[in-house]
Formats: structure tokens, sequence, C-alpha cells
DNA sequence: AAGAGGCCCTGATAGC
DNA sequence: TGCTATCAGGGCCTCT
């Protein structure tokens, strides 16, 4: 589901929510997620008061007060929720509570706190926790991983440099996270999109100007998308419930067939299968 | 090392 | 109504 915004949208509603918060206790419904949950997460986790709610890429990550890191991936279909205790909801095994937002199937693990619960659903199970011991874990887990759009590592210089002899597609490299993290399948489109770059040109003719577009375009993208609460295409919501806008921004994505809308451009967006995922773009204002 | 492709899984939707 | 096929915001793994 969720891309750096989509993510960086439920950090900032859960870190709200349980910041300097208690864990009480944690129930795990089913433990095969895209890894199997650690048999000791329940342990861990246990009595830790949260100390705050971060995000590297599209990771979340919660430091705990033993010094150890919770890290949740939601893959593409993750969503956390908030259900409050009130009145009387009776909490069982399988529907324990009249919560609108939270779905009936799929809801995993559920972390308690005094008053309130924070439910991790996701259908297809491509989400994962994990446990890291200390900061050099954690260090360790992410240095792989390329820099985020926002940092200063991402440059043109960096751009153009790794792209020197790349045979591949430009937009094959931006949903790389060995290459920039935090990208994903819209937001990639959205940006060669403003980008006036074209998604199937190889990496090793993107130009010094190129380079310079993405850089801009990608902060451009993201930071436009967190402030419009993220993208809801199929079901995402905050931890509230509350969906985002910034799908109604689209320039591209899922555009297949309509107007390209750039001032004076007659093209029609294509929607075109580009290293496994669609693309979507312009093939008259994009070359 | 770089690139191509497959796989993990459920649910929504389109087409017959 | 009910089948089958295709596609989804991601990332890891293997093979060449």
């Amino acid at each position: 589901m969720p891309e750096l915004p989509e993510v960086e949208i439920v950090r900032q509603s859960l870190n709200k929510k349980i910041k300097q918060k208690r864990v009480e206790k944690v129930l795990v419904r089913n433990r095969n997620l895209r890894f199997k949950i650690p048999l000791n997460l329940q342990r861990l986790l246990k009595n830790q008061k949260i100390l705050k709610v971060d995000r590297f890429s599209k990771y979340l990550i919660f430091f705990l007060s033993n010094g150890r890191y919770l890290l949740l991936h939601l893959g593409m279909s993750g969503t956390v929720h908030i259900v409050d205790r009130n009145k009387k909801q009776i909490f069982t095994n399988t529907s324990f509570y009249n919560s609108p937002n939270l779905p009936k199937k799929h809801n995993h693990v559920e972390i308690i706190f005094k008053g309130f619960r924070v439910v991790y659903n996701d259908p297809r199970r491509f989400g994962f926790f994990q446990i890291l011991d200390n900061f050099d874990q954690l260090k360790k887990k992410f240095a792989r991983l390329g820099p985020e759009p926002f940092q200063s590592k991402f440059n043109t210089k960096y751009i153009y440099s790794f792209f020197q002899e790349k045979e591949k597609n430009v937009k094959n490299f931006l949903i790389d996270q060995n290459f920039v993290s935090g990208i994903g399948n819209i937001y990639a489109s959205e940006i060669l999109f403003l980008s006036k770059i074209n998604p199937n040109r190889k990496a090793k003719f993107i130009g010094i100007k190129d380079c310079k577009n993405i850089v801009f375009n990608s902060k451009k993208v993201l930071s436009d998308a967190i402030q419009k609460g993220g993208s809801t295409i199929r079901n995402f919501k905050n931890i509230n419930g509350i969906e985002g806008g910034y799908q109604k921004n689209f320039n591209v994505y899922q555009r297949e067939g309509l107007k390209c809308k750039k001032l004076k451009c007659s093209g029609t967006i294509i929607k075109k299968n580009i290293s496994n995922r669609s693309t979507f773009f312009c093939d008259v204002c994009q070359k």
C-alpha cells in the first residue's frame, strides 16, 4: 500500500497517540507475515514505554524504553488502526469492538495500551514486524538502503554518477530502494512526469539537468503528498480513519486514456508495464 | 555487478 | 450467479 508519504502520515498520528505511553500487552493472532513475527515480540514489548515513533523510508521505528527498536513495514496492504475502549464493547478473539474503521478480517497484531489498542491489519501479509536490540543493529538494517529524497545525499551528482553506464530504465531506479528509498510505484510516475522524463529512457542517458529535476520533483511530490495526508487509492487512511487527498493531484497515475494535464500538451496518458509494474506517462511531453 | 523474472498473499473487479 | 483471469501502494531471492 504505502509509500513514504503514507507511512509518514501514519507515523505522525501514531506518534501523537502513543508517545510516552506504556504497552500493557501484545496480542499476536497470526505470526505469518512477510517474515514470521519473532516469538519474543510480546515479551520484549510488554511494559515498555514508547519513547517516540520515527520513520525511515517506508519503515516505522518505535523507540522502546529498554533501548530496543520495533520496526514495522506495512508492505502492500498493511494498515494501522486505533481502537479506543469505550462503554459496552465486548472483547473477544474475533470481532472485539464495533469500530467503524476496523476491518473484520486480518487483524494480525494488537498492541494494547491503557484505554486503547493499536491494531495492525494486513490482508496480503506482505508487511512485517522486527525487533532490533540496539542502535548498531538499526544502523545495519538501513545500511543498504539509499538516501531519502529529502536528504542532502540525494543530489544531482549522486544521481548522475549512479546512472553512469546503467542499462536499465530510469523508472526502475526510482523505485529501487537501494538507490533512493521511500519512492514507490505511484510517486515514481508522478516524479517523472513533472521532470518531463520518459520512464523508458535508460538511466545512462539521463543528463545533469534531468538529475536536477529528479531531485527537485522527488522532494516536491513527496512533500506535497504528505501535506495532503497521503494518497488514498484503495483504502489508505490515517490511524483515525481519515483518507488522504493527494490522489486528486495525480497527473498521470491511473489516468490512462485521459488528456495530459501539461499546459498546451496534446498528449494522452499511456499505461505500460515497466519493470513489472504499471507505469503511467505522456509520451508527447515526456522524452 | 547488473539485470530479468518469479514469488510471497488476499481481495476487488472485469469479462465470459 | 458463478466461474476465471488480471491486477494492486513492496521487497526479497535466484538465476544468468
